[in-house]
DNA sequence: ATGCCGGGCGAAGCCCGA
């Protein structure tokens, strides 16, 4: 049995004592960070090392930053999505985990949020997205557990937003990103969350403002998705709300799955 | 229609996020 965790901790450095704590109390075998908002040096390395687990960090001054966390053996496989020599931002990492003589491969990722939608950054997510797939194709080739996970910014469908007609015109809802993420899930990868729970308006984000986490207004934007593979091992997966509760909390809170490897 | 909140940077106010 192993449990892995995604979780958008907006500023690992803000979020240390929120961190410690849930990797203490939850103990994943494996999180996947996103948003550390720092460079790979300047992430709090000693505090979560101090409980067991080994890391992956790609780092980068003030925004993005991924990393993977494990408590098993881990050897770092990409620290930056392939497709674009170019792309500087540091919102993939990927890695290989030893479990009991198997093999467990998963990536962080942080996709771009794309707003405006009329703008650049909505073109950059939607290539991102492309690249995404392309990568995906070649990882499923390996037939092994996988676990692509983090943060997409992308609301699947109507029923992972509390107002789809107020967010229809944002990234995060627009058909062409829904259309990308689609076409990324349809290789045959299963959305862990989903294929456990039917019940629509279930969130892993909360905006700061307007009082949306008391109203329980938020989007599903945040993904575990598994190969085939993985999904034949797959026997639970939940949102964790319990940081999104904290005081100075994130605005997003875990999305987690166990796979009886 | 816009800001609301919150983080980084850097020392006031702007950029960015979703």
């Amino acid at each position: 049995m192993i449990r892995v965790a995604a979780w958008n901790v907006n500023s690992v450095r803000q979020r240390i004592g929120h961190l410690v704590g849930w990797l203490k109390s939850f103990r994943p075998d494996v999180a996947l960070l996103q948003e550390l908002k720092c460079t790979t040096d300047g992430f709090p390395r000693l505090e979560v090392e101090d409980l067991g687990y080994n890391l992956a960090i790609v780092g980068q001054k003030t925004y993005n930053g991924v990393a993977i966390l494990s408590r098993h053996p881990m050897t770092v496989e990409a620290e930056r999505l392939p497709g674009a020599a170019d792309d500087e931002q540091a919102r993939y990492v990927e890695a290989l985990i030893q479990h009991e003589k198997k093999v467990l491969r998963v990536a962080s990722i942080y996709l771009p949020n794309g707003n405006p939608a009329d703008s650049e950054k909505f073109t950059y997510k939607l290539a991102w997205l492309e690249r995404l797939r392309r990568h995906a194709v070649a990882l499923l080739s390996h037939e092994e557990p996988l676990v692509l996970g983090g943060d997409y910014n992308v609301v699947p469908t109507d029923d992972d937003v509390y107002d789809p007609e107020g967010w229809k015109d944002d990234a995060l809802c627009r058909p062409e990103s829904r259309a990308a993420f689609r076409r990324i899930v349809n290789l045959g990868l299963v959305d862990a969350y989903r294929a456990l729970h039917s019940e629509p308006h279930r969130y892993t984000f909360w905006d700061y403002q307007a009082g949306r986490w008391q109203k329980d207004e938020g989007l599903r934007i945040d993904h575990l998705l598994l190969s085939p593979q993985a999904a034949d091992l797959l026997t639970a997966a939940d949102i964790d709300r319990g940081p999104r509760k904290q005081e100075k909390p994130s605005d997003h809170t875990p999305v987690w799955c166990e796979l009886d490897l």
